[in-house]
DNA sequence: CAATTTTATTCGATTGATATGAATATAACG
DNA sequence: CGTTATATTCATATCAATCGAATAAAATTG
């Protein structure tokens, strides 16, 4: 048996769809369908019942979902067991700019309980500046912080993922167009003092020609999305955040200069204490 | 991730060879091979060390089979869940025939502990037709026997499989072939009063003429095969109980009818209290 | 309750994974 | 040091999984 199918009856399980499933697991829904289908063929037992639309898990399913949380949870066991860093000890201070730290801290904590079992963290989120100077003074042994212009090259930085910036707008607006709907509805700006901030405001001086008709500045990305959902106004934000955080009522709109990238790098003291661990704590960003 | 490819390892971590496992595993060595190159890369760890052939388990890999273990244990409830018969409950009594309950028995009783947790069972063993008696008397619910000439035809008989029957020699003896060890060497004889023992000398009288050297009648299987392997004489037995008994010492031989089967069969009454039960009875006998 | 939308299934085609057998390489054994 | 036992590699064939499009079925809406 293939633990990606008992994956997907979780998955399934708990988004109570197979179409959001299939988004979630990044594949279509057709396979997510022929995935439980061969499931089902397998342990020779009907886990849904299709009479509904979506499809309801039978009492049986429903137990045996249970069970493939225990399976894949000892697999994840077994896995772990082979990515651990047990030189990772001791106790690190990381910061994460604010920006990413939805999106990067989650995965970090669960990895690093995982894979680093001795090591403890403490953790700070702030403004790439502030970040920045903290691991230059040693009061921070790391930061994720948005690279933007020069960076302190008395640092070392290492490039984690790049993001493009997108326009999040209220569908209402969506059918405008950029260029109009600037006339006409506020632009949400993320702080523009902030690393990624100053990307923005420098994108909407090139598209924006200065024709806004007014802007709202705030210094959180879900409120800045709350209020897209709302029809407040548009605004420009990398692109995992929206995705993240949008819904049905938000149109996405690239920009022309689509090659628009904001840079998320772990910046670390070169010689600092930790030093030799700035490689594993890297490690511990991803998957 | 794919469980057989954890079932393997733990497989190889068992018998401590790759060649084995692929032969309790039905498949090739290279197969075997691919899997656990397989395993090792999607792990990213080294499981096995190399410089020793057959290649031995690192500390790594041997951590992760305990792993793998917990992995496959947890899957088999989850199948346990989808094959359960929640309706066979209360106490039956179940015969083998001697000769078949070393190999039919230990999965019946994990099948059974597995799927059927509601029932309590009461085994016994014995002779094909001493059981035949029982079960028609109402001492036993149900026995598996070898079905031998006619049986009683108010009893309901279910085939369960067909073994055929091989002839199992010293490998001494073996270049001899069939005639001429007949001639030199004793034939060790299953009791030919009992349902497989007729079978035998049928078939002993048919190919061997009358002209043979000696024959020594036992009543236990193993016993006989311990014979085969000191060199004592030679045997005609089911397959599947040579193979299992047999060892390096053992040459094994096809009689030249080699249409020559036993039958083992599940009989039951008919009209009995544990009438409705008979086929999940019979389930639990197979995987 | 019919029309429409949302959601899942089926189908054919393509792509990728896995097993096999033969050839090769490597460790173990006498 | 040659031989045997054992595992790996490679090319090939077979099988399974995914995708996109077409279809079907339940849910929703007017």
């Amino acid at each position: 048996m293939q633990t990606h199918l008992l994956k997907t009856l979780l998955k399934i399980s708990q988004v109570q769809s197979f179409a959001l499933a299939a988004e979630h697991l990044n594949m279509t829904l057709s396979a997510v369908s022929m995935q439980m289908k061969n499931l089902e063929e397998q342990l020779d037992a009907s886990l849904f019942d299709r009479k509904f639309r979506p499809p309801k898990l039978t009492p049986l399913g429903l137990a045996v979902a249970e069970k493939a949380q225990a399976v894949v949870d000892a697999e994840q066991k077994l896995m772990d067991l082979c990515h651990r860093i047990d030189h990772l000890t001791g106790r690190y201070r990381v910061g994460f700019v604010s920006t990413a730290s939805a999106r990067l801290l989650p995965s970090f904590l669960t990895n690093a309980l995982r894979r680093a079992p001795d090591a403890k963290f403490d953790f700070e989120t702030g403004l790439s500046e502030q970040l920045e100077e903290k691991v230059f003074n040693g009061q921070l042994d790391a930061a994720v912080i948005t690279v933007s212009g020069q960076t302190d090259d008395r640092l070392k930085v290492d490039v984690l993922l790049e993001e493009r910036l997108v326009f999040a707008a209220p569908k209402s607006l969506g059918p405008l167009g950029l260029k109009a709907m600037m006339l006409v509805a506020p632009f949400l700006h993320f702080m523009p003092s902030t690393g990624i901030g100053k990307l923005i405001a420098q994108e909407m001086a090139r598209s924006g020609d200065g024709m806004m008709h007014s802007k709202l500045v705030l210094d959180n990305v879900e409120a800045i999305m709350e209020c897209v959902k709302e029809g407040v106004g548009f605004t420009l934000l990398p692109e995992p955040d929206v995705m993240r955080l949008a819904d049905n009522k938000v149109a996405i709109m690239y920009p022309e200069d689509s090659g628009l990238m904001r840079q998320l790098a772990l910046v670390t003291l070169p010689d600092g204490p930790t030093a030799s661990s700035t490689e594993a704590l890297k490690s511990l960003l991803f998957d």
